[in-house]
DNA sequence: TTTTAAATCACCCCTAAGGGTAATTATATT
DNA sequence: AATATAATTACCCTTAGGGGTGATTTAAAA
């Protein structure tokens, strides 16, 4: 089956229970609903879950916190805490765990159900976020001397690895003409071979 | 002044005053409150800020979509969607621009805060991830004819744009000394030239 | 209408870069 | 002690790539 599994951490049974029946209404499967810290880190291993609901206070200490460590260090999978603390040590301390959302009791239905899709989502889109495709935009915002269109798509070929006759085949233009495009996107970009081009591209990319 | 500065895209101009308090109660600085699209795309172009809220729905329209597709492509800063509506239709939209979070109307302050908080934190970190470091065990990890660390420096300087004869000077070797490496490197990497082994490199490190 | 800008192409020059072979030194590994 | 492996260097050859100048066509902007 293809079913979602969520793994509820809480210690107050009444309020997990409410999570899971919420849960289970939205078409999504509770693996289970642990109480303690110990409990918790079994389940992970035992019956890895899609994703983790987390208190983060557990009978009195932030055991929430130590087990969000443990799946960062362990596993690959999205964990939102739920707490009815909002006090800016708590939430220091939790972001440093870079949940996936952070959601504060007394909650509402729709938006427990909206941030667990979005964790879900975004966790999956992770790791195609490593090394993204240029944008002519992004490039063109930290430049005063604008790249056109045409020169960008001679870029993103060079930034492929292909050679100027390879892109004048592909493009149906001369050899010269490509030079002469590469030449002038040289000047734009200050650069002067395809390595720094490239290396400059990366800056431009990510400089906001 | 390092102050963060948060739009605010929302049509009903009493919620906005109410994000707007809350916002200013936890240091944060409103950047402007605006109604329609238009405005929030203006915004961006002229003062950009360092994050967005975003309601959905703007006047009837889901506008908030449109400016959610426009931050992605044009500008690296998170957003958040504050809206009424949580079904499931207008969640799967929504999910798709990759939002850093989803609040549900009505809201706590200590979730708002606490969402706002982590996105800016996981997007910081976020923006660590994209163009990553070089890391020798990955490239290796999928090759058979193993890259040493010597050439792997030189591989990094390379893929930071440095020539030949740069690359001497900085490592205090001979030119030649510096080609054969690349030589030997571009046979294990099968690549022909520094822009096909970045490409190829860059392949290597997301292939997992 | 005139002018500006982008895309196209040609021709020249020249260096950086890539390919091949071979040899020496040092450092591990067996 | 013998043997790989990596790092170092030299020399040769060839070409792809980068720099400069100039010209034509087309489309958009003034």
């Amino acid at each position: 089956m293809n079913d979602i599994k969520i793994l509820i951490v809480e210690d107050e049974p009444i309020i997990a229970e409410d999570i899971a029946a919420l849960i289970e209404r939205n078409d999504f499967v509770v693996s289970a609903i642990v109480y303690t810290k110990e409990n918790a880190l079994q389940e992970l291993q035992t019956n890895l879950p899609d994703l983790v609901l987390l208190d983060i206070n557990l009978n009195g200490e932030m055991d929430g916190l130590l087990i969000a460590e443990k799946i960062n260090e362990q596993f690959n999978i999205p964990f939102i805490f739920i707490t009815s603390y909002s006090d800016k040590s708590t939430l220091e301390k939790a972001k440093y765990t870079e949940p996936s959302g952070y959601i504060v009791k007394p909650f509402n239905e729709g938006g427990l159900y909206s941030t667990l899709e979005i964790a879900l989502y975004n966790h999956a889109q992770k790791n195609k976020l490593k090394f993204p495709p240029l944008s002519l935009q992004k490039i063109n915002k930290n430049l005063q001397d604008l790249v056109s269109e045409r020169e960008f798509t001679l870029l993103e070929l060079i930034y492929e690895g292909k050679t100027n006759k390879q892109i004048a085949e592909m493009l149906f233009i001369s050899l010269n003409t490509v030079k002469k495009h590469i030449n002038n996107t040289y000047l734009k970009l200050d650069a002067n071979s395809r390595a720094s081009a490239i290396a400059c591209l990366r800056r431009l990319m990510t400089n906001k």
